[in-house]
DNA sequence: TTTTGTGAAACGCTTCACAGCT
DNA sequence: AGCTGTGAAGCGTTTCACAAAA
């Protein structure tokens, strides 16, 4: 328990949480380990490990409760918080990402986004995200208690929005500008980057490899 | 040169050419591992013993030549066989991925979106990329040499789109549904997952942690 | 008996220190 | 002298094998 989790690790809670999300939807009670990996294309003793950080999660001999264990990782994830998102950048992009129903966004909530095009500020996305004006981000930031900022403008303006972004007082950003963008070691930086993505597809493919990865 | 190279490698490679395009636009013509190292918060090892996977790609006691090692990384990525991409998709998401201009999309020309909604074919995005019936996949694939394919569907028709571009040929796919996909061991996926992204970064504020990173 | 939780081994990636070129 | 390329050391993560518990 005092030892770091990695971002591997953390990146896996979710990927088990969604797993578990099916098998209660299933009416499934219990899964072990084993069970898990072989349906969903995992590593039982990697399972194990992940969630043995966090305490006695499951009953030897039993397996998982699939109920428990999803609380629990909803709890452990903090998705009980309800953390409330902002879009940065109301371009198509930015538009998408507020209303795309693809993702299962359960826990987080989109309440606003921001732009700086006088055209844009006061109309609202199709789901109803309201568009607000950058220069508003810190009242609004406060006011919404917005924790988390997605960047979704132009990469020659990614880094003066990040700087207004911590301004705010925001805590953690999630990163779509393919720029490598500097925060404070306080906010917490993830980068999404579709070109990076793509020229990793295009070596494999240059190289006449195949393998499937995450 | 015969070990395998890991993502993280590849990764890297995109990240060190995205800032030789820089010191290239800059004017600078050679430069030092430990120069790009400080410049632009990397690790001078590292790039040294990523690059030289490649052959001897610099010169001792100089550096490396800019022009010299952006078209080597341009080649090593696959970036000069222009890669052909479909959208699978047209939703907001697939549009907007069509035509957002913050990603520097050297070397990928993104040729076509599918979708299965008849007043969507036939249509076209703003940047003018067509919209087709998915029907057609694997005849317009083959046509236009279509090899990277991007889901940008709903989760729940995820998987079937993707059991579509793999009977289409396509040999690289990067997956943007929330959902764990299979695919043929020969096919490279990769995915870009919000609610992963998100879910992390909620873990981290939800233990109240800091800490920068990609 | 089943299946977890876990110390130890194995593995792979990163960092280091310096030999080898220029 | 300067900087790359690289074998070796260091470190963190994954895998294994089994003791402990139900």
């Amino acid at each position: 328990m005092s030892t770091q989790i990695s971002e591997a690790t953390t990146n896996r809670l979710s990927v088990y949480l969604r797993c578990l999300n099916k098998l209660d939807a299933e009416g499934i009670r219990t899964v072990s380990s084993k069970v898990l990996a072989d349906r969903f294309d995992l590593n039982a003793p990697q399972i194990r490990k992940d969630l043995a950080h966090f305490g006695e999660l499951g009953v030897r001999g039993v397996g998982y409760y699939v109920k428990d264990l999803k609380r629990q990782l909803r709890q452990i994830l903090g998705l009980d918080l309800h953390l409330k998102v902002a879009i940065m950048g109301a371009g198509n992009l930015g538009l998408a990402l507020a209303d795309y129903s693809g993702f299962r966004l359960e826990g987080f909530k989109i309440v606003a986004l921001f732009d700086n095009l006088n055209e844009k500020i006061g109309q609202q996305s199709r789901a109803g995200v309201p568009i607000y004006d950058i220069k508003d981000l810190r009242r609004i930031a406060m006011r919404e208690q917005i924790v988390i900022a997605v960047i979704a403008v132009p990469f020659s303006s990614a880094q003066e929005v990040v700087d207004k972004v911590v301004a705010a007082g925001i805590k953690a950003i999630l990163n779509f500008s393919p720029e490598a963008l500097r925060a404070p070691d306080k906010v917490k930086l993830k980068n999404v980057d579709l070109t990076v993505s793509l020229e990793s597809l295009s070596f494999y493919l240059a190289r006449g490899m195949g393998g499937n990865s995450v």
